[in-house]
DNA sequence: TAAACCCGTTACTAGCGGTAACAACAGTCT
DNA sequence: AGACTGTTGTTACCGCTAGTAACGGGTTTA
């Protein structure tokens, strides 16, 4: 009659492992980049590759499981700053700062969410399958942010649909402002957070044309 | 002393035989994705891997060689919308067009540019090189556009640095939502140029809450 | 005690990017 | 003419990767 007890305790017993594999691709990922190595993950973890096919599937598996780790972390610091009492500008200021700060924090981490190293499949489908390449993160992100415009700003009619788009569409900006920056940290950033919220509030807009061009 | 002429022959047929390697390369990108292998594009050329490496040095300079010729192409289109003697709203929407247009013709080339399978370098530098593995692509499109803003509107001070955040930002906007997009169609393209410029001429900044939340 | 079930190993395949070594043909110099 | 040089192409290999088959030993179940 142990049966449900030892079954119980195995699968427990399976989940710590897992825990542990994960905790160990990520030192790995941390140190070597996304293009990390299953035998690299393998060795940092102890053990050698086929327990990780076993835990994981293959390749992509395992960088699914890992990145949902970190997307849900920073995902849930998102929420945060974004459900924050706050008037609205300061709110999407407080978003785009807390974003930045983490991939400043981790750009290693950031780097192997938004470049999974082309995942999983090797997809027999040859159809023009774009769009599920692309990092899950942002797309996540994306789908996120236009449900929270979608709940909280008043569009007029097609309030939906548009709320999507700028979901998305703020997310990529955020996104590759932040990943330039990264690269060459050309300002402090706070001065990217206001410049962007700048953007945002319509100063693209409201801006002069300079003299000399046909203006922009 | 036929040193110059035969030298000038030579070179000008290595250079059409270039053509020839990023055509035969260019049709197994467009069937196979961007993850082609170095031997089918060999075979497709109807010759050997290392004639590929003596022209090319290695995947990564045959994969820039490639995408710069696409990448000027886009760039090309891009700067011609950009310059229409217009309204600077009716500008922005045709270069949305232009580019939303141009990934919608082609997904699989747009899919290689954006992400080139890990460019070049096996990099021994293990340092913290955020910032040039993001596709090329964008980061010529968001230098470029900042310095049109640069040049043409009016930031007042800090001008340089702004247009610049501006130019990348706009262009990952420009991204993200298209990528989605080509992915889910949800709708037209004019309704995604016209939201997308929404968005840039500041309606996120006027429009009211919902009654419900707390706003956003 | 015997069956079932995992955890873990070694040893392998197929394919990748990349290269060394060599063959053959061109035009050039003495 | 004959030796020299450079380019074009080959075959055969290296080291690496992702992924798998097959087997051994330990623990739980019957």
């Amino acid at each position: 009659m142990e049966t449900t007890r030892g079954a119980e305790r195995q699968r427990t017993a399976a989940e710590r492992r897992r825990r542990e594999l994960l905790e160990a691709a990520d030192r790995v990922v941390l140190r070597d980049g996304p293009q990390a190595s299953m035998n690299a993950i393998a060795a940092e973890a102890g053990i050698t590759k086929p327990i990780l096919y076993r835990h994981f599937g293959d390749k992509g598996g395992l960088y699914r499981a890992l990145a949902k780790r970190h997307t849900d972390a920073l995902l849930s610091a998102l929420r945060a700053a974004l459900d924050a009492p706050s008037e609205r500008r300061e709110r999407v200021e407080a978003t785009l700062d807390t974003y930045l700060a983490a991939i400043e924090a981790r750009p290693q981490v950031y780097r192997f969410l938004m470049h999974p190293s082309d995942d999983a499949a090797p997809s027999p489908e040859q159809g023009f399958d774009v769009g599920r390449h692309s990092a899950p993160l942002l797309r996540r992100l994306g789908e996120e942010l236009g449900k929270v415009i979608a709940e909280r700003v008043d569009l007029g009619p097609d309030s939906q649909q548009m709320a999507r788009i700028w979901g998305h569409g703020i997310v990529g900006m955020m996104h590759a402002a932040g990943d330039w920056w990264l690269g060459d940290r050309p300002c402090s950033r706070e001065q990217l957070v206001r410049s962007l919220a700048d953007l945002l509030w319509g100063r693209l807009a409201e801006a002069g044309d300079l003299p000399g061009g046909q203006g922009f």
